[in-house]
DNA sequence: CATGAATGAGACTTCATTCAT
DNA sequence: AATGAATGAAGTCTCATTCAT
């Protein structure tokens, strides 16, 4: 993670809702340039080409969301919140306010031929991270539970996350809404019973 | 839904498995033209414009997917299938083989601006069909379920299969083998705890 | 000149009208097909090429325009029409109402590069034979012109019909109708003075 | 009207004489760039359309022919010449050699649909400063004429200036000479008689 | 007589990139 | 650090034209 500086800051802060706007292709340094406050060329002073650009943006990107992880899931060790506000209660909100959500989603569903590689890398870290948080909290509330309904869990709430995200792309709010309402009570009522049974 | 004379149905599935791996903004009228053994210029007597073979390529997608979402169904009707293998069973399988899924996926994930309305419109109305379907193999199984209930699992459903198109995408199988039978996991336990209750 | 098949007469018509619009370069033989109701190929059918329609809509509009010429200017055989009347006063309806006038003058002014020839020299034998019909009524008004004079004002007599030709396309009515005045009264008043000094 | 940087100002050379000789539509932008030493998108960095350019061109052009038309009129002022070597014994030179005139003759006879507002105005402007240099030469050459005949000479010189732009375009010498003479005649005899009459 | 299909040429335009300044 | 100028490649699209049917 190399340091950027301010002008590369500020054009990475401006290509990161370009890219997440329109995708890879459909986005033109040329645009970024202008909105940057300089032209075109001026870009190259700060990286070598489009895909460096790119790269540079999805390190912020996935940098900032994984904090953003981080932060959630602390509250989670220190006050007594249940499982389903730790953190889908926020996702809706992230994900509007949040262009390097965004910005992630698009790029790991779809990346760009070229750097398909670096961009599954770092957003399955990410994912992976994720579980794991969730594992921890999940085990915390539940110690009762063996390890392998853990793991299914685990799977089951990144499964859920990604569910989520989806309907967030799509759009929908109403549609959201019931999601996250039926998707909470099915992994909820399956918890339950697992935890009860052990 | 018009008729398409001979070539240009070939074009469309052409250009479908095409937008279906690039996207629209990445694929070149020009690719196309030659995978269809043919020049540039020939498209245009076909299509009057990219978003034209777009639109076109997108309802040959939705028909394909509504026909293929009504035959798997309509298994459920005659033979005693169990809910899991209803639809979830050939999902992957569909995925590989239908270019109409994927392009549909990518498409209705991040729709060219132009046609945002057209896209979402005929998306929308797939999944609120395959809710509908869903929910009358449920009730089948479990007549004893309340209306609230049953509605639940049906949002529950389409955002497990939201969920598993995603992981589709992503492109790994081992985790999608572990999605698949964690999210069924719980989808299982939740209607088997509603329906013993009832 | 050649007869012209009823089908091969409409798309002439149209043609002419589409040309006289827009000019040869502007023009498409597309568009002129489906004016014409039918699809471009079938314009060859009738015409061998763009420049043969446009070498058929020449004749076209010179034949028409050199009838409507002999006409008006046989009214002054019979009847004792006062020489302004002659011509200049039907000019401007007769521009705003015949595509074959505006289409003439288009032609005349700015040829495509190809039809150079052909065009000058059907345009430069019409306005010789205006000249020529002028001069018959001019003599026959004032029969004491000498022949140099009666030169001068046939010269005359046209640059103020083109004068006029090149204010209707300016298309500034109030402007042309002071244009006209203005000609006449200086023509009017040279012929007056050449006559009354015979 | 901008300042154009040196090889925004050899493009708009270049063009000038290419959109003179051919007209809007017959026009590639890819000529124009050859001809000014450079690759067709290079012009993009000077004018952003070709639209952009042929406005540029012809502000270019309305600025040297204003230029010209009152440089010529000034002389009028210091030295005694004769009205008809006033404007029109240069009329012809001038038409030959310079790209400007004959541009924007061609532009506002026939302006491309989309930019005809524009022509229109500063052709309109341009004649209209010719109306008044002339009345001002006129003026001082018979002082005794009154308000109405000034005003009917004025519109008569200007139509006998349209008159032998029509001739020059036409490009017969010969005629054209013919048509010089015969005009100048019938406006002289016409303010002779006006001016004797005072 | 009409046309569906195809095409080479070429139109305008945008793109990412380079380089001298 | 920034930019004006330039460019090869490629984009979408229109053109006049041909040919088999």
């Amino acid at each position: 993670m190399k340091v950027l500086s301010p002008s590369a800051g500020r054009i990475c802060d401006i290509a990161l809702v370009h890219f997440a706007e329109r995708g890879y292709d459909a986005s033109s340094l040329n645009d970024i340039a202008v909105l940057a406050g300089m032209r075109k060329p001026s870009l190259y002073a700060h990286f070598k080409s489009k895909d460096d650009l790119f790269s540079a943006v999805l390190e912020l990107a996935l940098t900032t969301e994984r904090q953003y992880l981080e932060e959630r899931f602390a509250v989670a060790a220190n006050a007594s919140v249940s499982l389903d506000t730790l953190y889908t209660d926020h996702l809706a909100q992230r994900y509007e306010s949040s262009a390097a959500l965004r910005f992630l989603l698009r790029t790991a569903f779809f990346p760009p031929a070229e750097l398909k590689g670096q961009v599954s890398a770092g957003f399955e870290a990410y994912l992976e991270r994720m579980r794991e948080l969730f594992g921890i909290s999940l085990k915390a509330k539940h110690p009762t539970l063996n390890a392998t309904d853990l793991g299914i869990f685990q799977d089951a709430y990144i499964g859920l996350i990604d569910s989520l995200h989806v309907e967030l792309i799509y759009g929908n709010e109403e549609t959201y809404r019931r999601r996250v309402a039926a998707l909470w009570r099915i992994l909820g009522d399956s918890i339950a019973l697992a935890a009860g049974q052990a």
